[in-house]
DNA sequence: GATTTATAGTTGCTAAAAGCAACTAACCAC
DNA sequence: GTGGTTAGTTGCTTTTAGCAACTATAAATC
């Protein structure tokens, strides 16, 4: 659809916001507040810990930053032992970036920095107002999150992938699980006959994931498993889409049941679930860290 | 009343909010998309045009920039006659900053440049959703912008005070009146009967004023001049609060009528002037600017 | 399969941006 | 007046960032 063309007055809405908004929470001071590290320090941290995995050259994209500058970035914060640079299996000119321990701590000890600051200005506002704040920004959000151009698109996984194993290391990495699968184990699952992999995509980037595998201890049933999407996707219905796609595939192979274990704490994925037609069943298998089962008759 | 301690949800997710803003809307890219200004001088620029006559202090502070550096900036800035620094009458150590007239088209320029960008991301959403995020926007904006501690107070003015004279001056350049009172006609115009000065204040600073003058052309009348609210205070109410201090006088005075002049443009002052009773009259002055006369029966 | 072309990241060099501290001049409180 | 304070300036330095030439790997072309 064409759209029309933007009204000045809400050009010049928006602008203003932009400067109060920025004035207002501070977001353009140099020294982040913090002495240790400068905001584009901070930000370099951040956009790793929120993408590990990230490569100099997107990290450079994001930051909108010089690469040489990157480069020496990079090397001074694996120095100070912040961030980790790995080989890339795939690509040998490129470095796969992660946060190290401390490196994690230090974004968080950032965050807390800048949430001392939110909390300040927050608590001058009456509740009501602040639940109003929140939820109009979330709004926006919402709104320019979604006016990203392009289609999301769920593709079937055939081969163990790059773009699958690391959406499947990302999973991990969220859900803190001990038992991670290997590489050569999403070769072995997607032979399996019943078992499947679905990424969703916009454009080339993968948005999220999901696997479903053959449960073998009950009949005409699969699992639904590492269902993940990423933050920044998020409020998209991109686990919609993923669940449509795996739950179609399941119907096409004349399956039952799907089933699906998750925690307690997860409300947003279990309210999903519950609104998708899954309900509450007994405990299915002994994955000690799962706290609900669900399932759905197809 | 003592707020209650924000929730963690409520902190995330403004960090969540300020991350993916900044990052979506470009605010963060140094070289300012055009060549000619450094994200700082363009700041500096907007800040001088936004408050004419403020200090290299104030600048600092809102900028939160050294005090050194500020200082080369704006010798730079002047030297490249986009701004002017005029000798403060009231602290000489002092300097009083405005644009040029070029400076205010370097203004122009830059925020088109802003424009160009805020407008693509515009129209890449239906018109339903771009009011959407206006408002969404406007509220947040609304919200943090009243959050600001402290109580609006409204002053009667005795004396000519530089600050009363300075906000008189920044009414003058907004709204581009030609023939200005000369400092000696405040005093004057202080000392007629039935004449007054208001200002509103928050804490130590001016947010708006209003005068009450001598009418002699009607019985029993007097008219409302020079009503300002500075552009940052706006959604506050600080009109309603002067209109009602203007009003109150005129009725211990047992005037009958309040008159005054303004523009078919100044639509949000027009609704304000109806919506607190004002309506339209007759000419009843020679002022040339003036399209839209209005008064009130006490 | 060799050759070109492109890409990821590094390094030397330089410029711009920003901070620190010592300074001057004006103001303020007693 | 005198001592303490504030607004702004200036000398000096560090940090931040960009440019361009370079290496190594990958991808495309023939």
């Amino acid at each position: 659809m064409p759209a029309a063309p933007s009204h000045p007055d809400h050009i010049s809405a928006i602008r203003e916001f932009n400067r109060f908004y920025t004035a207002r929470l501070g977001l353009l001071r140099k020294r982040h507040l913090d002495g240790e590290f400068s905001l584009t320090e901070a930000r370099t941290l951040y956009e790793i810990g929120a993408h590990p995995r990230i490569t100099a050259t997107e990290l450079r994209q994001s930051l909108s930053l010089d690469r040489g500058y990157i480069s020496r970035l990079l090397a001074s914060l694996t120095r100070r032992k912040l961030i980790r640079q790995s080989a890339s299996t795939i690509d040998a000119r490129e470095k796969l970036l992660t946060l190290t321990t401390s490196g994690e701590s230090a974004v968080a000890h950032l965050n807390q920095n800048s949430d001392r600051h939110i909390s300040a200005i927050l608590e001058t506002l009456q509740p009501h107002l602040r639940e109003d704040l929140i939820a109009s920004l979330q709004r926006a959000y919402q709104i320019l999150n979604n006016s990203q151009t392009g289609e999301v698109s769920i593709q079937r996984v055939n081969v163990p992938s790059p773009a699958a194993l690391a959406i499947l290391e990302e999973y991990y990495e969220a859900v803190h699980v001990i038992k991670r699968d290997k590489p050569g184990d999403l070769q072995a699952l997607l032979s399996e006959p019943a078992s499947a992999m679905w990424l969703a995509k916009l454009d080339e980037k993968v948005l999220g994931c999901v696997v479903l595998r053959n449960l073998p201890s009950i009949p005409n049933a699969a699992e639904c498993k590492r269902l993940y999407v990423r933050p920044a996707a998020r409020g998209r219905h991109v686990a919609t889409l993923l669940l449509d796609a795996l739950e179609e595939h399941a119907r096409n192979l004349k399956l039952d049941w799907i089933y699906l274990d998750t925690y307690d704490d997860l409300k947003p994925a279990i309210a999903l679930y519950e609104q998708r037609g899954y309900e509450r069943c007994d405990r299915y298998n002994d994955n000690p860290q799962a706290t609900l089962f669900m399932r759905k008759r197809l």
